[in-house]
DNA sequence: GATAAATAGTTGCATTTACAACTAATATTA
DNA sequence: TAATATTAGTTGTAAATGCAACTATTTATC
């Protein structure tokens, strides 16, 4: 007998988190792709400096889990685009200093409103109470899965 | 005023999603990509063929949403590793017929149990009825998302 | 039944990715 | 303070990705 019943993958959880995170992201980032041509890691970057401007290229690696040559391939595109500003923190001259410029923040201030939009539409039929319990269960896991260990 | 609190971006869904969906899929990935060399997509056509045998490359598409060139080349590469068999359909010969292999089995076997002791980890803190609203509210909005339209 | 359209799967190719090796700056230790 | 280790960021490179173009087969239309 080779059909296995024992997992039901639609019912496996990291298989069902892939393919609605891949859903909803794949969605956005149609928004900004199509319109300004920014890649999804270049967008997590505007992000992250939206909300903390000013800094530095490792700190957006540990809030984003993005790959520290991705980071630094993505800023270099995005310095050349003058999305970004870019110095260099005199208290540690290794450390980048990043933050949206007046061009990143006008593209963030265009596309944020979408995304949010998307997000408001996705969310409508959740009460707020389910919201808030599906955001709980997120936070959880998300802990639970730094912790586990084999 | 550079710093924008409109959106608080650990708040943003498609955000939190990706991250955990990442961290979750990164640490199964991390047993089968240790042990075995497989990847991601080939682990997913596994998994999918595990559950649906005799299936086309086009289905584990549709199913995995996996792009098709990446499917068939992760098919490629599972047959010439033995870890799948194909066949032609003959009453559609453009169509394939995907199976695993004893060695895939063997694999699947292995591999298997220790992503569901995983998942089964991560669930631990949940209750039954926890879990069943969590799961609940993906579908919805698996459903939603592919409803919403720009 | 010949011609055109659609579908399954493969392949070419430019871009993206991830790992490791590297450079430059800072921190630690003796 | 000299030697060593650590950290931030960049770059080389092999592999993976995604789109489009292609082949082979089947389906639809005339």
């Amino acid at each position: 007998m080779q059909h296995r019943k024992p997992l039901q993958l639609e019912a496996f959880l990291p298989y069902r988190l892939s393919l609605l995170s891949n859903a909803i992201s794949g969605a956005i980032a149609a928004v900004y792709g199509d319109k300004f041509a920014i890649s999804m890691p270049e967008w997590r970057i505007m992000m992250i400096l939206a909300e903390y401007p000013d800094i530095s290229a490792d700190e957006v690696c540990r809030r984003t889990k993005i790959e520290k040559s991705v980071v630094s391939r993505a800023v270099a595109r995005l310095l050349k685009r003058h999305l970004i500003n870019r110095d260099v923190d005199e208290r540690d001259r290794r450390r980048s200093i990043l933050r949206l410029s007046e061009t990143g923040l006008s593209v963030y201030d265009e596309v944020m409103p979408i995304a949010r939009d998307y997000e408001a539409k996705l969310l409508s039929d959740l009460s707020a109470g389910e919201l808030e319990t599906f955001n709980d269960m997120i936070d959880r896991l998300m802990e639970k899965a730094a912790r586990i260990e084999y």
